[in-house]
DNA sequence: ATGCGAATTAGACACAGTCCAAGAGTTGAA
DNA sequence: TTCAACTCTTGGACTGTGTCTAATTCGCAT
């Protein structure tokens, strides 16, 4: 899988593919985003676009990164009590959570079978599945992915 | 499945077989919880047991709840990015978050089985696994659970 | 240049959740 | 019953995330 280069021509032409006018704010957001490919919180951006230069706002990267959900370029990400953490990948994906330090790292959604859910209420539509495991480092370690998947949550 | 009775003496011993010092506000708190059964967050609950007589206040609701699930007597449910549900349901169990109107609703994991997740990194335990299907009241319903499941989330 | 809609902004605001220090309640020993 | 030690509760100040607003500035077509 080949890293794409986040040349500023670059960024415009994908802000634009998802109708987004493609404003230095928004250029400088993306790039930062993107360029990382990490799951990075609305305070972590402002303080990266504004490491060097005053570029932009805490409300227009709010502004910003609800316009770049809406248009589906960034997912959200609730795991954090705290924060919501924006994702640049789009793929479909789930998400290890190091519970001790707050870490997403994705697991790919190719593989992965979900058997056994119940049917939706009626009228109902799945608008997605969010698979979330809650990982530590340590020791005893005896659970298998299935059983782990079948207790209790933290 | 038989509805427990929650008789002050039944939530007494509860919280005692929790090693919870039973006092009176902890119990208003666990009954407004448990005797609904609902998921609810820490300010409906404050809302809930301050209805009649003010029995308790904002700090305690805090101190309370998080007594409560140290003692793994709740479980949170993070999903909502504004406010932490708290689940009166211990069992192993998967949710269903309805993305318009913030309802959730329990899914048995019993049943349920996923296959396919990738190796923990290395020195990492499993502390839970948590799967959310979001869903949404309308019409045009194609998808199958698994091409959720394999899908973007919105 | 000029006019206009879109974007940005500072700062006030809303609200969940935490912290703290004082006060109230409980227990048990003498 | 009194005291001391301890636990619990509490109001209110505080923090941090996210929203709102009204004013300015930008980008662009004419």
């Amino acid at each position: 899988m080949r890293e794409p280069h986040y040349t500023r021509d670059n960024l415009v032409a994908m802000l634009r593919g998802h109708d987004i006018n493609p404003t230095h704010q928004r250029i400088e957001i993306a790039y930062a985003l993107f360029s990382r490919g990490e799951h990075l919180s609305a305070d972590q951006l402002l303080a990266i676009v504004n490491d060097r230069h005053s570029e932009t706002s805490k409300a227009t990267v709010y502004n910003t990164l609800n316009l770049f959900l809406e248009k589906k370029l960034i997912r959200e990400v609730i795991v954090d009590p705290n924060k919501v953490f924006y994702d640049p990948n789009t793929t479909p994906h789930h998400h290890f959570y190091n519970i001790d330090s707050g870490e997403l790292t994705d697991i790919d959604a190719g593989r992965i079978t979900i058997s056994g859910l119940p049917q939706l209420p009626k009228g109902m539509v799945t608008e997605g599945v969010d698979i979330i495991v809650r990982i530590r480092a340590s020791s005893l370690s005896h659970l298998t992915f299935q059983q782990a998947a079948n207790s209790k949550t933290g």
